[in-house]
Parts: structure tokens; sequence; C-alpha cells
DNA sequence: CGGGGTGCTTTCTGGACTGT
DNA sequence: ACAGTCCAGAAAGCACCCCG
């Protein structure tokens, strides 16, 4: 912990708030931008440049950093944020930087781009300013645009290549006595029933290992395409979000939100929510919950997350329900309860190769 | 034939780690 | 003490397709 921090954290005690961590919400977001401009304010810095990237104004930098000291940069742009000094400086870099949130990249951006990296390697910042973007935005296009990445639809041995690689990857990730015990398992039962344990199927896996061993996809690709292949092999191929059940657990995905009421997104634990739709990975109810806000809230994006609750509650969900009815009136139909998610899968359940992942995956049918 | 969904792509963020 | 690097995760968006 920085020294700076010490006198901060303890009054944070006092006033019995916890020093937070992760993504900043809303209201910190703001804060700091009050923060800044006070402090602006306070010792006639000109703009949140100077003051956050004095290297760009060599002649100014030395007045700048003598008003910064004087004036107590850090504990003022700390001010009512409980988190530790660095970050909150880190952040308010990012917020502040004109080169940042710049859309996207044109193809003569891209072709830029690896020109520049030819010539001047991974000196991001160097390449930033040459195209006038922040250097992270820079080194992240361009990992994703280096080497023979394919685009499109996944061929048969790629996706199987993917699935052998995550599998490698979570094993050698796997601590010495989480093998042996693996392993005199396995001499136990030779069937080789081994079970994994079901976090372990999408946290903490190592992307860029991913993406080495794939070859042909950069890690987001592999990402993504493992997530699909997860939930479906997680949830049997059982349509957990096609027409009844859709409307089910949309609804269900409404109420809950609006009864846990959080003031901010990143507040909740998708993890959670997960068990509304069924046995799925958290990040396959996010996309949804994203699907959901996107179609139903008209100007979503200038709404507050609990405003965006709101008016799912209040508005889409008696147009849901009354669909829903509707629906149910035909012969037929039953809803789908979802699956309780289980805390343990097992090895061959979702590791497997032979078969093909298309469309008629073998449906299992548990009774 | 149009809306809901899936599959895939792209951008933004947080934070650990590294180096001086 | 501070800046720079790297990587896992979250959020947003686009294109097509399938089914009622």
């Amino acid at each position: 912990m920085y020294r700076d921090d010490l006198g901060r954290f303890k009054e944070f005690k006092a006033q019995g708030v916890t020093i937070k961590f992760g993504k900043f919400s809303v209201k910190e977001n703001q804060q700091l931008e009050k923060n800044v401009q006070e402090f602006l304010s306070l010792t006639g810095i000109e703009n949140a440049d100077k003051l956050l990237y004095t290297d760009r104004y060599p002649e100014e930098k030395s007045v700048i950093t003598d008003l910064k000291r004087k004036y107590a940069f850090r504990v003022h742009i700390g001010k009512g944020i409980a988190r530790p000094w660095k970050l909150v400086y880190y952040r308010a870099k990012k917020m502040f930087d004109v080169n940042n949130y710049k859309g996207r990249y044109s193809k003569g951006d891209t072709e830029k781009l690896k020109i520049y990296q030819s010539l001047h390697g991974n000196d991001w910042k160097k390449i930033g300013e040459m195209v006038s973007r922040s250097s992270l935005s820079v080194a992240l296009k361009f990992s994703q645009i280096n080497g023979q990445i394919n685009h499109g639809a996944w061929s048969k041995t790629e996706t199987q290549k993917l699935i052998k690689a995550v599998e490698e990857v979570i094993l050698k990730k796997m601590s010495p006595q989480e093998l042996n015990e693996m392993d005199s398992k396995l001499q136990l039962n030779p069937e080789g029933r081994l079970s994994i344990v079901r976090e372990k199927l999408y946290k903490g896996i190592s992307w860029v290992e991913v993406e080495a061993r794939v070859e042909t996809r950069n890690w987001m690709q592999c990402k993504s395409k493992w997530t699909e292949i997860l939930t479906k092999r997680m949830t049997n191929g059982r349509d957990v979000y096609r027409g009844v059940n859709a409307l089910q657990a949309k609804i269900n995905l409404i109420e809950r939100l609006y009864e846990i009421n959080v003031q901010d997104v990143n507040e909740i634990d998708w993890e959670d929510l997960a068990s509304i739709i069924g046995d799925v990975p958290p990040s396959y109810v996010q996309t949804k919950f994203y699907k959901l806000k996107a179609t139903c809230v008209p100007f979503w994006q200038k709404k507050t997350f609990p405003e965006i609750i709101d008016y799912l509650y209040e508005t889409s969900l008696p147009l849901l329900k009354e669909k829903l009815e509707k629906k149910m009136e035909k012969k037929g139909t039953e809803i789908q309860a979802p699956a309780a998610p289980k805390p343990v899968f097992l090895f061959r359940d979702i590791f497997y190769y032979d078969d093909d992942d298309s469309e008629g995956e073998d449906r299992d049918e548990k009774s």
C-alpha cells in the first residue's frame, strides 16, 4: 500500500466505507471528473491533458509538477473514492485521454497500424501518437490483426483444436495436488469419469495460451467461441432460450433484477442469475441481458442502470407476460423448467472431439 | 417477411506485473 | 514513486438466418 493511501483509507474506515475493487461505478466516475475539475481550478492548470499527460508539454512540465506537489494532487483526485490512489490516477488518465474512445478503425487505420508496427516495433506510445489513438487501443488492435488470423465461421478442425487447447490449458493450470487427486481417482476408476468443478470451465483460463495452441484465431475469437460450445454442452443441447422458454427466462430475469435492486451493473452476481435461464455460463446471461435492454429500452445508452430496470419492469414485463399467455393457449406448448446448475461436470461431458458440433449434436434426452 | 436469435467482431476497462 | 506492459474480462455492435 502506498503511504499516501494510509490516511485516506483510515478515513474511509472511520466512515464505515469499505475499499472497492473492480469496475468503477457511475458515481465514482462522476466524482473523479469533479475532483479533476476542482484541482484544475485550484491550481490554474489549463486542462486535464496538461495535468495528466505532463510529458506532452516539455516546457511547462516543471511548473506543473511543482503545482501538483504543492497542492497534494493525489489526495485531491482521490477525494471520496474508496480506492488506492494509483488506481484512481490511472482511471483518470484513461478518462481524460483525448486520444481514447475514437471509435472504430477504418481500413486505412489498420493498414497504417501494421506499417508503423513493422517500423517501430511494439512502441505503442509512439504509434499511438502517430495515429492519434491511445497506446492501449493500438496495442490491443494490433494483437487482433497480427498473424494469419482466420475470420468467419469456424472449421471443424479449428473447433476441435480449440476444445483440445482449452482442455490442456485448464489441466496445465491445476495445482499439483489437484492433479494428484485426479490421478488417483483415475486409478480407482479406469472408466475415466473424471470431474471438473464448474467454474474452472470458464473462469481464469489463459486465453493467450489457448490462442497460441489454436494458431489460426486470436484469443478473443477463441473465448467467444468457447462460451458458445460450452453453453451447448452444459445444457446438453436443450433449447434453453427459444420460444416460450426464452419468454419465461426474460420475465424471470427482469423480475429478479428488479428484486435485487442494485444501483450499478457491476454489483450484479451473474453467476447467481444464470440459474434463471438454466445451467449456462454467466457470460451467456450477460449477453442476453444486453440484448434485452438494447431491444426493449429506447435510449438505453442515456439511462442509468436503475432507470433501465424500472423501464423493463414497468413497460416491457407486462408485454412479455401477455405474449407468453397467448403462446401458452396453443396446445402442446410447455415451459421447460430451467435445469439447476451443476456444481461439477464430468470431463467427458464437456471435452469430446468425435462428433460434429454444428447442428445435429446428439441430443441426450435425460428424463 | 419480419423479428428474435445466434455467431462472430470490435472496442473499452480493470488490475496485476515489470522496470527504473 | 512512478510509468509502462500485458492480459483477463465486460460491453457493444453487426450480419445473417431461421422459423412462425
